[in-house]
DNA sequence: GTGTTAACTTAACAGTGTTAAGTTAACACC
DNA sequence: GGTGTTAACTTAACACTGTTAAGTTAACAC
């Protein structure tokens, strides 16, 4: 029951028409606010039809989360130009919650809501362990590297401990940016300058006592780098697809 | 239409009842998981009564997330004790996760799940801006606090961004947890062990340059204190509510 | 007794994910 | 040609959801 792949320029299959549409609306309109009558709707069938090819609809979304896992490792691999580790490492940050603030509704699905252990090889096609294909096995060799790179000081010598602090770090700003940032109890600051801030702290955080190697990664002039991110696009405006209350029509 | 205060020890109003229905069934199924009708029979009533005291399912549960959030910060009172302001700040962090990890869906309904804004009067009673009832003002005095000790670097010196960055790194490891937790893809390391390193960090991250006024505060000793946090309760079984599959006959 | 009002219920509506059973079309083989 | 067989898709329904219009019932005021 694998994805068929698709041969030789045939016109798509209807299971890549249930997927692509499933996408679209997904990312905009959030998982729950999605309902299969209307992906069915979209590509002319009937909403029966999805359960020809897909389990249910948890079947449908973890399978686009794979691809899109796959996806956030394929968009660090340019990374690998940068050859300090430490600027590499507040790169993937930077990016990183670029992709999250650019598609927040993905996002959510991927690391802020919680869903149950789906065994790997049904779905994933994804290599474990492998940093072309696994963003977080990407980010671990990156902190591998900075270690041996004596960038960090010795308390820190446990990858998998460091990697989970610098992705809990950049995750806080972004999740939190996500789920509250148009709260207005708060008087929330720019997402890039925490970030920014954040990675800042983090690296000087961890740094060995020789500070003077930090300084020539030139940690601090990361934030004239970051014009390239462009995370204006759907700021503010339908971040997040919730309607203020489905029935306004009240008092 | 204000709460009722409830007068002189009569029966606790239907209101109430609902009210405490719903918090225990919310807390333990999660938000999305709970229906109306449940909340109804467990009180021993009809689903539309609900619909008499309450407005519609979100104001139901808004109205619990703002007396989570008084009690928030209530819990974090007891740190007036503390006088070092960084350490004080650190055991903020750990109280925070320590409330996160208890109560794990309050806090996905708190900080993980966007919802639309409310007009603040029309269910808050808090008085916003006031750290005995306002949690995030809470956090920020106490790291005006300790700007004017002279703790942190001059980098920082916006009270704002460094309240949200602290909490951020905190909500950080909280939400990761609480979201990829049982997730076997990583190899997750302890969320006590993570947010103590994520403290470490964040405070020697901002630092002065004079180490010494940290090393006073013996910051990497609060691993000792921990011992007081007792997250282990709901930890791995259950912790949060998915059903794997609503209907698992099926193969 | 006669309003009036608040609290609560009955019965339904419109929507959801999902499925059993039926149709339809394409193909293989005699 | 005819005859299975099978995959793809549809029809019609089930059991569930949040929500509401309309009705009941009981308590109180005068």
């Amino acid at each position: 029951m694998a994805a068929k792949k698709q041969n030789k320029r045939e016109k798509p299959s209807v299971r890549d028409l249930i997927l692509t549409a499933a996408r679209e609306l997904f990312a905009t309109l959030g998982y729950e606010a999605v309902t299969m009558r209307q992906i069915a709707q979209k590509i002319g069938y009937t909403p029966t039809t999805i359960y020809v090819h897909f389990k249910d609809k948890q079947q449908l979304v973890n399978e686009l989360c794979a691809k899109d896992f796959l996806a956030l490792a394929a968009a660090f691999q340019h990374l690998n130009d940068i050859k300090n580790p430490v600027e590499r490492l507040c790169r993937l940050g930077l990016d990183y919650m670029s992709f999250g603030l650019q598609h927040p509704n993905h996002y959510r699905l991927l690391f802020m809501t919680p869903h149950p252990y789906r065994p790997p090889d049904e779905v994933m096609q994804i290599r474990r362990g492998n940093p072309a294909e696994d963003a977080y096995a990407f980010l671990r060799s990156t902190v591998i590297e900075c270690m041996a790179g004596g960038y960090f000081r010795k308390d820190y010598r446990d990858p998998e401990l460091v990697a989970q602090l610098h992705w809990a770090s950049i995750h806080g700003v972004t999740s939190l940016y996500i789920a509250r940032g148009n709260d207005p109890w708060f008087t929330w600051r720019s997402p890039q300058a925490l970030a920014e801030a954040m990675l800042d702290i983090m690296t000087v955080g961890m740094a060995n006592g020789n500070e003077s190697v930090l300084k020539n990664a030139k940690l601090r002039t990361l934030a004239a780098f970051t014009d390239k991110s462009k995370t204006a696009e759907n700021q503010g405006k339908n971040r997040t697809t919730i309607k203020p209350g489905k029935k306004a029509r009240r008092g």
